[in-house]
DNA sequence: ACGAGTATTGCATATTTCTTCAATTTTTAC
DNA sequence: GTAAAAATTGAAGAAATATGCAATACTCGT
């Protein structure tokens, strides 16, 4: 099913981009998408994607990707996705420290994921993979690649870096 | 207050070592271990600790917990945690592997943050830290620890391993 | 020890989220 | 292409979770 796929594209987009805090407030910003539909499949599709409610910034509720299967795109990932649309504000940050082969960053809690999502979005051929905890985003470096073109590479979409 | 902190630890006890799928539920085991509570307290409770719901192996809902400050005690936390009560099972478990100076661990769906949990609860000098995604741990080696040395630590709270 | 300020809690209820059921649409196998 | 099987969806209601409020318990400074 076309509408479907591009619906739960549609939201992780939203939610890697948003804060969102209810399943109402997601159901609004997909019906500025164009997408139809009512809580009750919302309900489904956030299951089906393992979205979780958690606990954001100031207290608030806030819903937030889990990603399924981490630290792909070594080579043998052919599947080339499209690529983020617009450079967009990846706030969060707070940190980068480097240890060996990886790359150990530090946002504010919550945040982990939508950052590595963005990461991932941009298929840097500098990082080999991505795993995101809670507020706590781990990087693999490629094997030729070198701390600094790592870094170079994030500064495109984190901002304050 | 006493009685609340340690009813916060009986309910990341309860969350690493048992599949929760509702407040209610986890009221009952709190019953258990003497704690009696309304389901209004647990949430705001539940909202303290972060905890958040997921979606578990069979797709049914679980509550997991999100660990708030991974890889920790390089050295500069002094705070001694308490060991974890009596060496636990646990169990989702499926594999590991090293790479450069990482630990890549595969247990099963949304099992990751309670192993990770544990790990850190044991604060084995051996690891420098963790995070925990949804089904995946990855583990920094200390600097000066061996492959070996992390198995070793690691056996002792992995039964199958 | 007293009182002001803060934190914790239960109750009741509001709000949110999940699920059952039936209807439709889509996919699959011939 | 057609029928059977599977997937998707909405409506409505059930179930689960969050929160305003008032009461009680605790903390801290004096």
């Amino acid at each position: 099913m076309k509408i479907k796929n591009s619906r739960l594209d549609a939201i992780r987009l939203i939610l890697s981009t948003q804060e969102i805090g209810s399943q109402e407030e997601l159901l609004n910003e997909l019906a500025k998408e164009g997408f139809t539909l009512t809580q009750a499949t919302l309900s489904r599709d956030l299951h089906q994607l393992r979205v979780v409610k958690t606990v954001g910034v100031q207290g608030k509720y806030r819903y937030v990707l889990t990603r399924p299967h981490q630290y792909r795109h070594d080579g043998s990932e052919g599947e080339m996705r499209p690529i983020a649309p617009a450079v967009m504000e990846v706030n969060g940050f707070l940190s980068i420290k480097f240890s060996g082969n990886i790359a150990v960053i530090r946002t504010k809690p919550s945040y982990a994921s939508t950052l590595a999502y963005h990461i991932d979005a941009y298929n840097f051929p500098e990082v080999a993979g991505t795993i995101a905890g809670d507020d706590t985003v781990m990087l693999v470096i490629s094997e030729n690649a070198t701390r600094g073109a790592v870094l170079k590479a994030l500064r495109s979409i984190i901002p304050n870096l």
